[in-house]
DNA sequence: ATAGAAATTTCAACATGCTAAGTAAATTTA
DNA sequence: TAAATTTACTTAGCATGTTGAAATTTCTAT
């Protein structure tokens, strides 16, 4: 508590920042091109992933909370995604209420020639490494994940 | 080339791109709330915070090109900050093409109010490590950006 | 001078995402 | 069983972020 950081210290924090916001720029940046490519944009394509995950079937409300965005995002979206022919619409038949979105075969295309934007990328990339180091990256990105999702970082 | 990757390899792929979507999913959350604290969006605050680490004054050409969007965005970005009495527009003595966002004292406040995004969350936590930890993780994250970084990942 | 390059802005269009209000179906309750 | 409530979605309207193309102004080199 009393311990002051050192030179050394702060220059590895902030050498750590510079390394995390080139990754999250170089996601980003790859998210759109990929989209690009597919002829959707990443958050339709976020759709169909979900989508395709699910076994080719969900409903707003579970693409909703997985995407973290309200239903009527989810809506405009998959409006673009039926123009698109990439999915239908259809009442459920055991809840009427509900509405299911079910992919469609252009659909399942599109998923399968767009992998995920992390995934074109950096799977090539990490395979190609010596074991140990792949045993090392991994456990330091968990690490990283889990101090920056913890809800308590408080001092 | 010929060697398929085995299922530990396979799994640590997988886990590493959980882990990294942990990262970016946590960050964008973070961004938002710490800009909303701001009273301003985002993209607005990082336009504030690139103006300030040059010292208080940039040009779009060079924001534009920092944050990698084009210059009609930062111009849209700029409007907004300007509206809001964070910066202002100066044309350039030198050549007279150019103009200079400066940013004003009460951009100064909103920059030292609201850390960056990462910093807020992430140093804390970060500065806790031990030594060695510290170490491995940023040599962790450097690899991983340059990965993700190289525009040369081809096979 | 004049043509071309450079830095910005303007404009039109789209994508994302939200809230509030509305519709329709299922469930609860009186 | 009829009314009230809840649940699942959709619509409508708004703000922001982005971009590409065209227009503007100002250099720069010939």
């Amino acid at each position: 508590m009393t311990d002051q950081p050192s030179d050394t210290q702060r220059h590895r924090t902030d050498d750590s920042l510079i390394a995390l916001r080139r990754i999250l720029r170089a996601t980003e940046q790859y998210s759109r091109e990929l989209a690009q490519a597919a002829g959707l944009t990443p958050a339709q394509l976020r759709v169909l992933q979900i989508t395709a995950t699910r076994g080719g079937s969900t409903t707003p409300k579970d693409m909703a909370t997985q995407m973290r965005v309200s239903q009527a995002t989810v809506t405009a979206l998959v409006d673009k995604l039926v123009a698109r022919g990439m999915v239908q619409r259809q009442r459920s038949e055991t809840d009427r209420r509900q509405t299911n979105v079910v992919i469609t075969p252009d659909g399942w295309d599109a998923v399968k020639d767009a992998p995920d934007a992390l995934q074109q990328r950096y799977v090539r990339a990490f395979e190609k490494l010596k074991d140990w180091e792949q045993a090392q990256l991994l456990a330091s990105l968990e690490r990283v994940a889990a101090m920056l999702d913890a809800g308590d970082i408080d001092a």
